[in-house]
DNA sequence: TTGACATGCAACCAAACGGTTGCCTATAGT
DNA sequence: ACTATAGGCAACCGTTTGGTTGCATGTCAA
């Protein structure tokens, strides 16, 4: 996997937003995706097609609309093989803790 | 915690590649994490300066030194809140997948 | 105290990035 | 057949980014 394509497309939080929406309602074509997004129809087909290379976005072709579907397995990979050599053991009990101390919701931005 | 701030921190491999230096050994100086690395100690110093705006890195001055640590608590809170539901997700999508191929005619409910 | 060493600061530069506009292609509906 | 709709392509533009160089500051050691 390209872990740098991966890493690079989360970078941005329009992407960001955009797996979220796709999250919410998978399967969404590229005009359902810019309802309400303070961009250009362009813009968000741009944001989709670095999604795309980095395989956290996959896209078929139907009739003249294209449905994008999330892909959660690269998002997967990373957390298992590059931050969890962060000792995730260690760490798992303080985040626990921390994340009740600062929010009980939670926030998911 | 400022999301943004280490995503964008950790998009440049640069930066990772620092952040495994210090996983490697923790508590290096400026000089030390230079060493190896085909950049010069002002672009290093810079890239320090990200990790330790995004709380991925510690410093502490000792004499004329500063001392770098990785603080793997932002990467754990983002594994955990951020990528943790789309982890969940594949799961789902799985367990949907596999009830599909079981029964091709979809549940009755 | 003087010089070497570790780091900080600021200006500068090319390249990448996020976004726009304009135009083109293909499919759907009437 | 004609028109509206969904999307793609390419040029362009301002800002950010990753890097450099030069100089300043602070600290250790002789």
């Amino acid at each position: 996997m390209e872990t740098d394509a991966v890493f690079r497309a989360l970078a941005d939080p329009s992407r960001r937003a955009l797996l979220d929406r796709l999250f919410a309602r998978n399967g969404q074509t590229l005009m359902e995706l810019c309802d309400g997004l303070a961009m250009s129809r362009q813009a968000v087909s741009k944001h989709l097609g670095i999604l795309e290379e980095a395989t956290l976005v996959t896209a078929v072709k139907r009739g003249r609309e294209k449905l994008h579907y999330l892909n959660p397995v690269p998002i997967a990979e990373i957390a298992d093989r590059w931050i969890g050599k962060f000792e995730r053991a260690r760490v798992k009990d303080l985040v626990a803790f921390k994340t009740q101390l600062e929010s009980p919701e939670g926030d998911t931005e």
